[in-house]
DNA sequence: GACCTTTCTTAAATTTTTCATTAAAGGCTT
DNA sequence: AAGCCTTTAATGAAAAATTTAAGAAAGGTC
């Protein structure tokens, strides 16, 4: 659909291969950072003076910008180049349960602008308010490159459907194929905790690892997995469903209809639960002193200012978390988990209970190169990992 | 190590590139068979020319050979090209708990040799053992291109170093890197899991599918996992762990130290146990009528003949599988099961029940499009996945 | 300022593609 | 059944693109 002079050409083979080498160093420059004549030329398997005129055609046409000679030990410095942020902007639709971000983001993870919106994912109009909202944004906006979707849940990678929150869909069709149509850009959809992972990825602490757990510790119990460099989406889209594992098999009953999930014992909605049936039990916690109806918040900031019973608390979620995170271990054998989700707040609370339990349950060889983590991009992953994708996306788009 | 003048070619860019065009022509016929000069152009995206220059280079060094005119719906009939499955041998050692394989097999898929020789993997001497009769073997037949080991366990990708099966390693070093030093051969491990799903995937069941899981269900429980058309690994090698996923928070010890493992109730090992507690208890069952000590194919043999006592052991080891496979479905989101190992000569018994049990445990958008099927390559898969993962890392030998 | 190291440019050498042509096969028509 | 037409495959020479290799440019060090 967005036409690009230096990418429709013809298809001769000479101009497909030439396309090719544009998205590889357009690929390269975004992911790796900016780079030299010489160094992309080892990089993609050219030669320089075929990299230096096709750094021409990228400049001329505004992909490529010149970022001066850089500081080396000996020889002649090189002159660097580095991806033109401000080419494209990518248009994100941060879906939450109960808040919709719109971001209109650059290529060098500039935010150009932001807009919250207060919507429950429940919503009954979910679609047409969103809908009126965006059309107001496309039109005080440049019109973005392409759109990208993240959203919680149950998201089919063919049809783009959401499984999980039905108010994304209209008639059998999903948000993205809507807007698609209605705008003729590119749209595509991320499951919002592989966002993340991919910005922790690109951007974070999962930067030069390969094979990586993301667990996203909020009202349920998300996982995004890296395998060897890239997000494991499955046969339909629908990889890293952590939360409905069975962990007890006389647990509590779920509202999956399974019984004992992982959410029925870890998750936000299980502190809050804890913390609820402790104050009825007039249990001696500092929480006792909080007036309104307790929160999430409420008993994380409890248990960091050494509140015995919401430490408990939180103890228990990250023991159970850290069993079930033990059989994704297992399974996949990570170098890195990352913790994510509103629960990462609570520090290193979590983290150490989780390492305990995993130290539990899993086999040694396991456990031996493990490290677990508080994410450190915090949301701002999932608006880069989102935007990564989208890139990914395109640079496919164009060369096929 | 192995030399070959097509790929032993100064370091130019161009050479680089041939060297890669020509892996990806062997890869092409190596993986989906033979191929014309016009179908190979269009995939490895070089023109028609070009294509047949290499084909003669690859011919005079035989790794190609004609392979006449096909049939055609009209136009002039193509010439074929396939790849010269005499070029190279592979030896294969296929490593099993009570017995190790050799195998020499070629290029494609037939087999040369095979000598079986019974030993237990524990045994003290097993190093030495294999090492003569490695040593024998591979004097008589022709030096071999390169080496595969497929043996259970935790195999270490780094160090090659089996963490399970302590007597195949000798003072630090792993089989293959004795073997590879004495030989002057490269040498490859793979776990015996994964060949075998690397078999089903080239020449079975997984011909098509990119996201498949194979339980390998024998003494212990494994699992493959192919994701999107590779082999799961894991940072260290160890990805795939199901028999030691915690299934009852409650239940037996398992030999690894650990309570309730899926290998407690699921396995080869469980199922000689339950029918030896109900013979005690003398159950109606037709295994009374045996003499000697109880065999897991008498088990087998009799529910397939409709012992109902027998049917239900299986029965109940096939709904503990089913409960420990809906782990990994759910963080996976595979097309296709495929059951492998002793108990899949039980058929239908142990199928149907899965199924049932994934139905149960599973959330439904995953179970729509799923497959549970026995894998009907049976112990060729094995042979041959190691083979094609020989090749693979041959290929990458060659280019690099 | 001579010398070393690395980057970058230029023109010749080489490789690869393109395109026109020939080859081969099967079906249709008369 | 011979001849014509359509379709696809393969070849070879001209044209185009890419690499190679030599040297110029730029910076640093002794």
């Amino acid at each position: 659909m967005p036409t690009d002079p230096l990418f429709d050409s013809q298809q001769s083979l000479v101009d497909q291969k030439k396309k090719l080498s544009y998205t590889k160093i357009l690929n390269h420059l975004f992911n790796q950072g900016s780079s030299s004549i010489a160094k992309l030329a080892k990089e993609i398997h050219t030669s320089v003076p075929s990299i230096t005129a096709m750094l021409v055609d990228l400049q001329q046409n505004g992909w490529v910008i010149e970022k001066g000679a850089a500081k080396t030990k000996s020889g002649r410095r090189p002159v660097f180049y580095d991806i033109n942020g401000a080419k494209k902007n990518i248009f994100i639709l941060d879906v939450n349960l109960y808040q919709t971000n719109f971001i209109f983001v650059n290529l060098r993870n500039e935010i150009i602008t932001k807009t919250t919106f207060d919507i429950d994912l429940e919503d009954e109009h979910y679609l047409k308010e969103i809908s009126k909202e965006v059309d107001q944004l496309l039109k005080v906006n440049d019109l973005p490159w392409a759109i990208g979707i993240s959203a919680p849940g149950l998201v089919e990678t063919s049809s783009g459907l959401n499984h999980s929150h039905l108010k994304l869909n209209k008639d059998g069709k999903s948000l993205a194929d809507v807007l698609e149509k209605k705008y003729s850009i590119p749209v595509f959809n991320i499951n919002d905790t592989r966002a993340s992972l991919l910005g922790e990825h690109h951007y974070g602490l999962a930067k030069s690892k390969k094979n990586v757990l993301l667990v996203n510790l909020d009202w349920g119990v998300g996982l995004g997995i890296l395998h060897n460099g890239t997000i494991v989406e499955g046969a339909s889209g629908f990889a890293g469903e952590l939360g409905h594992v069975q962990i007890y098999p006389d647990g509590e009953l779920c509202n999956c209809g399974k019984i004992g999930c992982l959410e029925t014992v870890a998750s936000a909605s299980t502190i809050v639960k804890k913390a609820k049936r402790g104050l009825n039990n007039n249990q001696a916690t500092a929480l006792s002193n909080v007036d309104s109806e307790i929160t999430l918040s409420e008993v994380i900031a409890a248990a960091i200012n050494g509140d015995e019973f919401s430490i408990d608390i939180i103890y228990e979620v990250g023991r159970e978390l850290g069993k079930g995170l033990s059989m994704a271990v297992h399974l996949f054998n990570p170098e890195t988990i990352i913790i994510d989700g509103i629960l990462k707040n609570a520090g290193d609370l979590i983290v150490s209970t989780v390492k305990q339990s995993i130290n539990k349950y899993c086999l040694s060889p396991f456990k031996t190169n493990l490290d677990v983590v508080i994410s450190p991009l915090g949301d701002d992953a999932k608006v880069f990992g989102t935007k990564s994708f989208v890139f990914n996306k395109m640079m496919e788009y164009y060369v096929n």
